[in-house]
DNA sequence: TAAAAATACTCCATAGGTATTTTAT
DNA sequence: ATAAAATACCTATGGAGTATTTTTA
């Protein structure tokens, strides 16, 4: 399996669009179709439901599982790359939710004056 | 990338040989070589030293990153596969490591006898 | 000299493209 | 008639194999 297609389910559960998901990664159209029939193979089950009556498509139980765990994949491998350029660059980057950043960071910035800042 | 060159890696890590690695998976050595190669232009970084004066080579940094995420990334996917089979089958499946099941399992019974166990 | 990994090459599987058909609005 | 997804077919990239070379013990 690749991650590739983990990352086309996510958007295309997202948009519940298979033509707007191939115009997002700049793809056809036919590409997105092949991977989901792809991943319905890889895992033996049906993730959506084709169902082109009612417009924009059933997300399956299956698929749900499936779109949990695939952000939890790609999110890991964001972070994965995040860590080794923190590494390379000897920086360490720090990310917060607007609120929580906000409560925390004053907090944390004396502290952190004696530590050489690169703002990239 | 696919998720079988993580694979790949975590045994590769896990072994320090390239030619086990491949023994155990049925596949040639040089297909794990170019495994790693692939790893390390993806992510830009070098993930072992390859120290072929003591035998078994130095994981790097990086690819302790790696090797930590792959792991998460792969016990994921097994998952995954899990709670959909699960879903298939109706039934839940449980597991405990040795010593904590001795100790929770004979509290958990008696509670579970409400429901139908089905053996697999 | 023996071993383990890297390199060179060859080949085939498959991911992706274009064209077309199907289906429902 | 239009729009979206599926299907058919073709192509090309890249993953995997065999053979060979390199390197160190």
């Amino acid at each position: 399996m690749k991650i590739q297609d983990l990352i086309y389910f996510k958007h295309l559960v997202d948009s519940t669009s298979f033509t707007k998901t191939a115009e997002t990664f700049f793809v056809s159209q036919p590409s997105i179709s092949l991977t989901l029939k792809r991943l319905e193979e890889e895992f033996n089950v049906q993730l959506i439901t084709r169902d082109r009556t009612s417009r924009n498509f059933q997300l399956r139980p299956e698929g749900e599982i499936l779109y949990k765990n695939a952000g939890k994949i790609i999110d890991l491998l964001t972070a994965t790359k995040q860590e080794m350029d923190n590494l390379e660059t000897q920086t360490v980057q720090l990310g917060f939710l607007p609120t929580i950043g906000g409560f925390y960071l004053p907090k944390m910035l004396p502290a952190m004056s004696k530590l050489t800042p690169i703002y990239t």
